[in-house]
DNA sequence: TTGAAAGCGCTACCAC
DNA sequence: GTGGTAGCGCTTTCAA
């Protein structure tokens, strides 16, 4: 029994347009893409026959007549944190294959937790050479001044990974870093055995991201399971040697210490932390974004779980969204929607 | 700083090979589609134009002047199961979208639990109007014959949601079964407080995704947590009504269950007797597949965790992977890897 | 305000 | 064996 068959005759084209409409290729042309000069009588008869037909534009087909491309833009910190790093290397790898499909992907290297020069590349754009940019940076006023100039100047932008408030930027391509700080307080909550202290490890008090996932973080555990304590934030700096640095005089403090939440970048330094201080079976540690450190650390069981955001498909989604910006076309909502994705050990993907 | 400027100049076309390599348009298509009629000496030349001017083939233009059509189907099992009902949405959905894009989607529904069924839509199957279709069903000695036979006479095949002996199909797309069992026990062994039974509910023993996930479930749980004990597995075939029937007596049995695995479909059935016995707070449900019923459930905390694959993504990753094999070209390896995805109440995304 | 015709990159048919 | 040429569905001069 076929279910549905979505196979149809012969998808209608320009030109059954034109002969419906008793009009010439160029008008359709002109209709279709609201160019001006046409007289609105004729844009009826046109659109008639366009609803009549039920045509529907081959966008391959005007794309390779239109010589189309995009190019489009990422603008990340320069750091050398696993995640961005991993970024990168998913923008690189998209590039490559999409270099084939009219559209090229470039990445922009500023210096971290700066406003100023994320404000500095989006003002230094040339409209005529970029169509849509991805901005990953803190959100200060001076940023989302820069941002509405930008898209004023005809250039599409999405939030990249940390969101910007949604007048300024086009979309935002990235997790709900509440509901992220949530599922790791909820996954603590039900990992850790007994009473205790709970530390939190955040990057830095400028990044929404960071601030998002401690909110969510707190909301469920003071209300679910208020018999751990959680801890005032440490401020790593997403910096490995300062984290590692750290943690030694906070454990001296407070030995109760049950579970270690590491919410932002860095995580190496935990890592060699944990290293150095031996087994520690009544310890639980949660952390954020899948890399090859803490790929590792999942595996030999010094992570017990790490949540984490696709980089293939947050540069992916943020390509669709651009280009769909780009040419003012609808998107599929539920496809660019970045899932909050739990790791345990016996769930990760082959590296 | 610009990282990387994936720009380039511009691509070489077929134009430009034929002037490189001396010969005309017909003969770079002749080699370049590996179409005979043409002296080695000849080949011999365009390839080499080919490989100094690193060309690359525009997939898009190619598909409009041949007027390419993908023709795929889904053969799926007839059955009101919410996952089956899901991917049959996704289906259309996709179907839809592509529809444009050269790409008709079908699904046609056979008997469930019958290899027969399958093996009769295989061997119907037109070579002139189909290109590629996937498979969800049982893994039979007929069945596998059956793809071979369907391969042999130049159709794609993949084995969708459960799989089929390698050596059979071109690929497989569905999660590792036998890893989303072992993640379903890792929960379960960290969420359970205390010591106790945990009952399994299978699905078929013909069905090989069942039994895979029942294999990775007790590997995990007699190694990581031997103070709970699981109970041999009841089979629901995936039927509401009977798991809902089942239920009772096996509870009335054992009093000291204190989780449930529902590794297969029938999930309603297993809510039914949740609500009806009431509140549990420590009794730890695991559930696979993200669906209306099992989201309410775990949104209600009648359900703690649910394993899932993303329908969408399972469609899409099909259709590429025909594709794919059809115009044998290759594919992104890491791009179709499914994952298997874990829910919590607070990492749900919205509807 | 409208239309004819060339062309995007590639394929395919028909001659030579 | 090889080459010219029309054409896929759409856009874009250039004339009218």
């Amino acid at each position: 029994m076929r279910d549905r068959h979505l196979t149809s005759e012969k998808k209608p084209t320009v030109n059954d347009i034109a002969r419906v409409a008793g009009v010439s290729l160029a008008t359709v042309d002109r209709v279709l893409n609201a160019r001006p000069g046409v007289r609105s009588v004729t844009i009826e008869k046109v659109n008639e026959a366009i609803a009549e037909l039920g045509y529907v534009r081959d966008t391959a087909a005007a794309n390779l007549a239109r010589k189309r491309l995009y190019r489009l833009l990422f603008i990340l910190p320069d750091t050398a944190n696993e995640f961005v790093v991993a970024l990168k290397a998913a923008i690189a790898e998209q590039g490559a294959k999409l270099h084939h499909q009219r559209t090229t992907l470039d990445a922009l290297s500023v210096p971290p937790f700066d406003p100023q020069a994320i404000v500095d590349a989006l003002d230094g754009l040339d409209a005529a050479r970029i169509d849509g940019v991805a901005v990953f940076g803190p959100e200060t006023p001076s940023v989302r001044d820069a941002v509405r100039r930008t898209r004023a100047r005809g250039i599409a932008v999405v939030a990249f990974v940390s969101d910007l408030p949604s007048s300024d930027r086009d979309h935002f391509v990235g997790i709900d870093n509440i509901a992220a700080g949530r599922t790791a307080a909820k996954l603590m909550g039900r990992f850790v055995r007994g009473k205790g202290r709970i530390l939190v490890i955040t990057g830095s008090r400028l990044a929404r991201d960071h601030l998002e996932r401690r909110t969510g973080f707190d909301a469920v555990m003071s209300r679910e399971f208020p018999h751990l304590e959680v801890m005032a934030s440490i401020e790593g700096r997403d910096d490995p040697d300062l984290i590692r640095q750290m943690l030694p005089d906070v454990f001296d403090a407070y030995p109760d210490i049950r579970g270690i939440y590491s919410s932002a970048a860095g995580n190496p330094g935990l890592i060699r932390f944990l290293d150095a201080a031996g087994p520690h079976d009544d310890l639980v540690v949660i952390a954020h974004e899948l890399t090859a450190a803490s790929r590792a650390a999942l595996e030999r069981g010094v992570f017990d779980a790490i949540i984490s955001q696709d980089t293939g498909h947050l540069v992916r989604s943020a390509t669709r969204l651009l280009k769909a910006t780009a040419d003012r076309v609808p998107f599929d909502d539920t496809q660019e929607r970045i899932r909050i994705d739990i790791y345990l050990r016996e769930n990760m993907p082959a590296a």
